[in-house]
DNA sequence: AACACTTATCGTGTTTTTACGATAAACTAT
DNA sequence: ATAGTTTATCGTAAAAACACGATAAGTGTT
Protein backbone atom coordinates (compact mmCIF):
# COMPACT_ATOMS: atom_id res chain seq x y z
CA UNK A 1 0.00 0.00 0.00
CA UNK A 2 3.00 2.38 -0.92
CA UNK A 3 0.52 5.58 -2.01
CA UNK A 4 -0.98 8.63 0.05
CA UNK A 5 0.14 9.52 3.68
CA UNK A 6 -1.74 12.80 2.70
CA UNK A 7 -5.39 11.03 3.67
CA UNK A 8 -8.41 12.68 2.61
CA UNK A 9 -9.57 16.66 1.36
CA UNK A 10 -10.84 18.84 3.94
CA UNK A 11 -13.92 18.64 1.74
CA UNK A 12 -14.04 15.41 2.07
CA UNK A 13 -13.66 15.21 5.90
CA UNK A 14 -16.59 17.90 6.35
CA UNK A 15 -19.17 15.90 4.28
CA UNK A 16 -18.41 12.94 6.14
CA UNK A 17 -18.79 15.40 9.50
CA UNK A 18 -22.22 15.87 7.90
CA UNK A 19 -23.22 12.81 7.23
CA UNK A 20 -22.82 11.20 10.36
CA UNK A 21 -24.75 14.09 12.43
CA UNK A 22 -27.32 12.43 9.89
CA UNK A 23 -26.94 8.65 10.51
CA UNK A 24 -29.07 8.12 12.94
CA UNK A 25 -32.92 8.68 11.97
CA UNK A 26 -33.85 10.46 15.42
CA UNK A 27 -31.07 13.43 14.39
CA UNK A 28 -33.08 13.38 11.31
CA UNK A 29 -36.41 13.55 12.89
CA UNK A 30 -35.12 16.92 14.75
CA UNK A 31 -33.70 17.97 11.79
CA UNK A 32 -37.00 17.83 9.93
CA UNK A 33 -38.93 18.43 12.88
CA UNK A 34 -36.74 21.63 13.70
CA UNK A 35 -36.91 23.06 9.77
CA UNK A 36 -41.15 22.30 10.15
CA UNK A 37 -41.35 24.45 12.88
CA UNK A 38 -38.68 27.11 12.36
CA UNK A 39 -37.73 26.76 15.95
CA UNK A 40 -38.44 25.09 18.88
CA UNK A 41 -38.07 23.87 22.67
CA UNK A 42 -35.94 20.75 24.10
CA UNK A 43 -39.38 19.60 25.83
CA UNK A 44 -41.19 19.77 22.48
CA UNK A 45 -39.04 17.32 20.78
CA UNK A 46 -38.47 14.91 23.55
CA UNK A 47 -42.31 14.93 24.25
CA UNK A 48 -41.92 13.39 20.35
CA UNK A 49 -38.94 11.13 20.47
CA UNK A 50 -39.28 7.29 21.96
CA UNK A 51 -36.21 7.69 24.46
CA UNK A 52 -34.94 9.30 27.72
CA UNK A 53 -34.47 13.14 27.66
CA UNK A 54 -30.68 13.17 28.81
CA UNK A 55 -30.59 11.13 24.59
CA UNK A 56 -32.00 13.47 22.99
CA UNK A 57 -29.86 15.88 24.48
CA UNK A 58 -27.13 14.72 23.28
CA UNK A 59 -28.48 14.01 20.06
CA UNK A 60 -28.57 18.19 19.90
CA UNK A 61 -25.54 18.19 21.39
CA UNK A 62 -24.09 16.13 18.36
CA UNK A 63 -26.52 18.43 15.92
CA UNK A 64 -25.38 21.26 17.25
CA UNK A 65 -21.58 20.30 17.18
CA UNK A 66 -21.90 18.87 13.75
CA UNK A 67 -23.39 23.15 13.27
CA UNK A 68 -26.44 22.25 11.71
CA UNK A 69 -28.54 23.90 14.53
CA UNK A 70 -28.05 26.10 17.16
CA UNK A 71 -29.88 27.18 20.44
CA UNK A 72 -30.49 30.39 22.00
CA UNK A 73 -31.36 30.50 25.83
CA UNK A 74 -34.95 31.83 26.43
CA UNK A 75 -35.06 31.25 30.55
CA UNK A 76 -35.94 28.33 31.63
CA UNK A 77 -35.88 27.28 28.31
CA UNK A 78 -33.28 27.24 25.47
CA UNK A 79 -35.20 27.06 22.12
CA UNK A 80 -33.26 25.70 19.01
CA UNK A 81 -33.62 26.51 15.10
CA UNK A 82 -31.66 25.06 12.33
CA UNK A 83 -27.98 26.93 11.75
CA UNK A 84 -29.16 27.86 8.07
CA UNK A 85 -25.72 28.87 6.66
CA UNK A 86 -24.05 25.36 7.43
CA UNK A 87 -27.92 24.12 6.40
CA UNK A 88 -27.19 25.63 3.14
CA UNK A 89 -23.26 24.38 3.01
CA UNK A 90 -24.59 21.07 3.67
CA UNK A 91 -26.99 21.12 1.08
CA UNK A 92 -24.60 22.17 -1.45
CA UNK A 93 -21.85 19.97 -0.41
CA UNK A 94 -24.43 16.81 -0.80
CA UNK A 95 -25.56 18.22 -4.06
CA UNK A 96 -22.06 18.09 -5.60
CA UNK A 97 -21.73 14.98 -4.77
CA UNK A 98 -24.36 13.31 -6.17
CA UNK A 99 -24.14 15.68 -8.96
CA UNK A 100 -20.79 15.67 -10.03
CA UNK A 101 -19.70 13.20 -12.69
CA UNK B 1 -51.44 -9.13 14.92
CA UNK B 2 -51.05 -5.32 14.88
CA UNK B 3 -48.88 -3.91 13.08
CA UNK B 4 -45.84 -2.33 15.44
CA UNK B 5 -45.98 1.45 15.46
CA UNK B 6 -41.90 2.29 14.53
CA UNK B 7 -40.55 4.75 16.10
CA UNK B 8 -39.55 6.46 12.57
CA UNK B 9 -40.88 6.22 9.41
CA UNK B 10 -39.57 4.13 6.51
CA UNK B 11 -37.98 7.41 4.48
CA UNK B 12 -36.28 8.72 8.02
CA UNK B 13 -34.62 5.24 8.60
CA UNK B 14 -33.40 5.06 4.91
CA UNK B 15 -32.42 8.27 4.51
CA UNK B 16 -30.58 7.74 8.12
CA UNK B 17 -28.99 4.55 6.57
CA UNK B 18 -27.45 6.29 3.22
CA UNK B 19 -26.11 8.78 5.14
CA UNK B 20 -24.56 6.56 7.51
CA UNK B 21 -23.18 5.21 4.67
CA UNK B 22 -21.27 8.56 3.63
CA UNK B 23 -20.11 9.40 7.25
CA UNK B 24 -16.57 8.13 6.96
CA UNK B 25 -14.17 9.87 4.57
CA UNK B 26 -13.13 7.20 2.74
CA UNK B 27 -16.12 6.22 1.65
CA UNK B 28 -16.64 9.20 0.44
CA UNK B 29 -12.94 8.96 -1.40
CA UNK B 30 -14.42 5.50 -2.50
CA UNK B 31 -17.59 6.92 -4.14
CA UNK B 32 -16.49 10.18 -6.00
CA UNK B 33 -13.65 7.74 -7.55
CA UNK B 34 -15.89 5.53 -9.01
CA UNK B 35 -18.29 8.26 -9.89
CA UNK B 36 -15.30 9.86 -11.47
CA UNK B 37 -14.09 6.48 -13.26
CA UNK B 38 -17.38 5.30 -13.86
CA UNK B 39 -16.13 1.16 -13.08
CA UNK B 40 -12.94 0.07 -11.29
CA UNK B 41 -11.27 -3.13 -9.78
CA UNK B 42 -10.61 -3.43 -6.14
CA UNK B 43 -6.95 -3.37 -6.45
CA UNK B 44 -7.30 0.18 -7.96
CA UNK B 45 -8.90 1.61 -4.90
CA UNK B 46 -6.71 0.03 -2.54
CA UNK B 47 -3.99 1.75 -4.29
CA UNK B 48 -5.71 5.29 -3.53
CA UNK B 49 -6.24 4.94 0.12
CA UNK B 50 -3.66 4.79 2.98
CA UNK B 51 -5.42 1.54 4.88
CA UNK B 52 -4.85 -2.65 4.95
CA UNK B 53 -6.73 -4.11 1.94
CA UNK B 54 -8.99 -5.75 4.11
CA UNK B 55 -9.92 -2.24 5.83
CA UNK B 56 -11.22 -1.37 2.19
CA UNK B 57 -13.00 -4.41 1.83
CA UNK B 58 -15.05 -3.69 4.76
CA UNK B 59 -15.95 -0.41 3.46
CA UNK B 60 -16.83 -1.65 0.35
CA UNK B 61 -19.05 -3.87 1.83
CA UNK B 62 -20.77 -1.50 3.77
CA UNK B 63 -21.60 0.76 0.65
CA UNK B 64 -22.61 -2.12 -1.07
CA UNK B 65 -25.27 -2.85 1.55
CA UNK B 66 -26.48 0.40 1.65
CA UNK B 67 -27.12 -0.13 -1.97
CA UNK B 68 -24.34 2.66 -2.76
CA UNK B 69 -22.43 0.66 -5.16
CA UNK B 70 -22.61 -2.65 -6.72
CA UNK B 71 -20.19 -4.91 -7.96
CA UNK B 72 -19.63 -7.45 -10.79
CA UNK B 73 -17.37 -10.37 -11.80
CA UNK B 74 -14.42 -10.17 -14.18
CA UNK B 75 -12.43 -13.20 -13.27
CA UNK B 76 -9.72 -12.55 -11.78
CA UNK B 77 -10.43 -9.57 -10.35
CA UNK B 78 -14.32 -7.93 -9.24
CA UNK B 79 -15.24 -4.46 -10.68
CA UNK B 80 -17.26 -1.73 -9.07
CA UNK B 81 -19.55 0.87 -9.92
CA UNK B 82 -22.21 3.31 -8.81
CA UNK B 83 -25.93 1.50 -8.10
CA UNK B 84 -27.18 4.68 -10.43
CA UNK B 85 -30.79 3.81 -8.97
CA UNK B 86 -29.98 3.86 -5.41
CA UNK B 87 -27.62 7.13 -6.07
CA UNK B 88 -30.27 8.82 -7.72
CA UNK B 89 -32.61 7.81 -4.77
CA UNK B 90 -29.95 9.11 -2.16
CA UNK B 91 -29.55 11.94 -4.27
CA UNK B 92 -33.82 12.56 -4.13
CA UNK B 93 -34.26 12.08 -0.64
CA UNK B 94 -31.08 14.44 0.97
CA UNK B 95 -32.14 17.14 -1.76
CA UNK B 96 -35.85 16.73 -0.08
CA UNK B 97 -34.56 17.26 3.62
CA UNK B 98 -32.85 20.19 2.78
CA UNK B 99 -35.34 21.75 0.27
CA UNK B 100 -38.78 21.21 2.46
CA UNK B 101 -39.71 23.34 4.64
C1' DA C 1 -2.95 -31.06 -9.36
C1' DA C 2 -0.26 -27.01 -8.13
C1' DC C 3 0.39 -22.24 -8.47
C1' DA C 4 -0.50 -17.28 -8.84
C1' DC C 5 -3.67 -13.59 -8.44
C1' DT C 6 -7.49 -11.00 -6.51
C1' DT C 7 -10.79 -10.11 -3.11
C1' DA C 8 -13.68 -11.54 0.88
C1' DT C 9 -13.94 -13.11 5.43
C1' DC C 10 -12.25 -14.26 10.11
C1' DG C 11 -10.46 -13.17 14.59
C1' DT C 12 -8.93 -9.63 17.51
C1' DG C 13 -8.23 -5.30 19.86
C1' DT C 14 -9.33 -0.42 20.22
C1' DT C 15 -12.31 3.32 19.89
C1' DT C 16 -16.83 5.41 19.25
C1' DT C 17 -21.74 5.44 19.50
C1' DT C 18 -25.90 4.91 21.84
C1' DA C 19 -28.91 4.65 25.63
C1' DC C 20 -30.14 5.09 30.37
C1' DG C 21 -30.82 6.99 35.24
C1' DA C 22 -29.03 10.18 38.37
C1' DT C 23 -27.37 14.52 39.28
C1' DA C 24 -25.92 19.26 38.44
C1' DA C 25 -26.62 23.82 36.65
C1' DA C 26 -29.28 27.83 35.50
C1' DC C 27 -33.10 30.42 35.90
C1' DT C 28 -38.17 31.87 37.90
C1' DA C 29 -41.30 32.41 41.14
C1' DT C 30 -43.02 32.24 45.74
C1' DA D 1 -33.96 31.15 51.03
C1' DT D 2 -36.96 27.38 49.07
C1' DA D 3 -39.14 25.19 45.60
C1' DG D 4 -40.16 24.25 40.74
C1' DT D 5 -38.89 24.03 35.83
C1' DT D 6 -35.88 23.08 32.11
C1' DT D 7 -31.86 21.30 30.03
C1' DA D 8 -26.99 19.77 30.21
C1' DT D 9 -23.67 16.71 32.00
C1' DC D 10 -21.86 12.60 34.46
C1' DG D 11 -21.13 7.74 35.02
C1' DT D 12 -21.93 3.48 33.17
C1' DA D 13 -22.88 -0.45 30.20
C1' DA D 14 -23.90 -2.64 25.75
C1' DA D 15 -23.43 -2.45 21.00
C1' DA D 16 -21.37 -1.00 16.78
C1' DA D 17 -17.61 0.94 13.98
C1' DC D 18 -12.93 0.69 12.63
C1' DA D 19 -8.41 -1.07 11.54
C1' DC D 20 -5.18 -4.72 11.23
C1' DG D 21 -2.86 -9.28 9.91
C1' DA D 22 -3.88 -13.83 8.70
C1' DT D 23 -6.45 -16.89 6.18
C1' DA D 24 -9.96 -18.60 3.05
C1' DA D 25 -12.40 -18.61 -1.30
C1' DG D 26 -12.74 -18.19 -6.15
C1' DT D 27 -10.80 -18.13 -10.69
C1' DG D 28 -7.44 -18.65 -14.49
C1' DT D 29 -2.99 -20.83 -15.94
C1' DT D 30 0.50 -24.19 -16.31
Amino acid sequence: MPTPSLPYTAQQEKLARYAKALSHPARIYILRFLDKQCACYVGNIVDELPMAQSSVSQHLKELKNAGLIQGTVEPPKIKYCINRENWREAQAMFAALFEER
